[in-house]
DNA sequence: ACAAAAGTGTTTTTGATACACCCATGT
DNA sequence: ACATGGGTGTATCAAAAACACTTTTGT
């Protein structure tokens, strides 16, 4: 593995080129649990394995720029914040050749974003907790994405994203319960995340749902 | 920018490729404040700026085993272990040709690796607040890898790596004080950082300073 | 002996956790 | 009317911050 040739620590036009790819984890709240945003298209070598949305990136993009394209092209999907999470360059990762990825990841409220993709059944939103094994080294970069995903919310509380605009305290803290994998105080949750000042009342309450609970939204985007 | 040629959503043998080179920021704790190691080694387009260490990955490297060659190409150390910071991959971030980069940084004990370089002074500690302006983008980078260094100091306190083998607890205060640019109490960091569990006295005293004050050693690494 | 830095404990403050009752709405 | 979930306050506990004097060593 070890270089000592020292001709190789400049770049040059003749310097050694790979395919890049970007790979992202869009995460949506559903139904009460946490999910992932998985395609299956067709990839020869790993057909009938589920994905994360990706696909390389090219001549006149940055690797931001191929993620959203990307994903716009796979799912439908626009305007999703993404953040990078780590650089995957094992040698033999992709069985075609050799192909290094830059995996992001995003966070978005599903019933805002409507997938589009021609067939159906090929882009469909998982549990998080009943992935399924996934194709390529996804498993690892879903996992990490995951992680990265939780450690930046507990240090800042950024959750309304993933919230239709205007949502209930108690469908705030059912985020973090699932999102986080543990129970929460019910009072002590509404205090610290209040005390944030990230939230105020909307003044309406919502209805169809006991007690009649506030209505509550991000004070700003 | 954007690309709705759907054929450009797999990987082929045709796929686009480009360059690939890896910077590292290299950290260390040097006369009482934080360094960041720098070279200037002949690459044309940026002769006279100083650079963080990088070059390109090769064809049988990953990005990891890319920068630990590199960094001992240029500066002779071995075994400083590196964790990635960003991937950069502006379009025109490189003169020569579209280079995409990932940046790493690592932290060593100045005084335990020797700087190996065939010129003197194409290599060389600076204070983190004495900075040149750097070639490239590596200001950005440099900053960068700064900033993931104070946050992963914040949560696990893993600084004995850039102290000698023993170190009285005041330099290791030092060394926080630097690195976070905050002056801290000196009772209540003994405490906080010994309750921690992850020092313990060498039974040695260090002379030549007033006090006499013990030297402390790392319990594992 | 004096100056400078090291070493040490207690009090106060703050933030986190645990906990129970009343109120509003849907059925 | 009753059942279900929403809304609120306080007491306790643990962690962080503030604070001052004594001991050791070098000059």
């Amino acid at each position: 593995m070890e270089n000592t040739d020292i001709t190789n620590i400049s770049i040059s036009e003749e310097s050694y080129e790979c395919s890049f790819t970007v790979d992202c984890a869009v995460f949506g709240f559903q139904e009460g649990v946490l999910k992932l945003l998985l395609v299956q298209k067709g990839i020869d070598a790993f057909k009938g394995y589920w994905l994360l949305p990706g696909g390389p990136m090219q001549e006149n993009q940055t690797a931001e720029q191929a993620v959203e394209n990307i994903l716009h092209l796979l799912t439908g999907l626009k305007n999703v914040h993404q953040q990078q999470v780590h650089c995957y360059s094992s040698v033999d990762r992709h069985p075609v050749k050799r192909v290094v990825t830059i995996c992001f990841y995003g966070i978005i409220k599903p019933e805002n974003h409507p997938i589009v993709s021609e067939k159906h059944d090929d882009v469909k939103w998982f549990r998080i907790d009943e992935l399924p094994k996934l194709g390529f080294d996804h498993d690892t970069l879903a996992n990490d994405a995951l992680n990265k995903l939780k450690s930046n919310v507990e240090e800042k509380l950024i959750l309304g994203e993933l919230l239709p605009e205007k949502f209930t305290l108690t469908e705030l803290q059912e985020l973090y319960e699932s999102l986080m994998d543990q129970k929460l105080d019910r009072r002590n949750f509404r205090r610290k995340i209040l005390q944030k000042g990230l939230l105020k009342k909307s003044g309406e309450k919502k209805t169809g749902v006991k007690g009649g609970p506030e209505l509550f939204e991000l004070t700003q985007r």
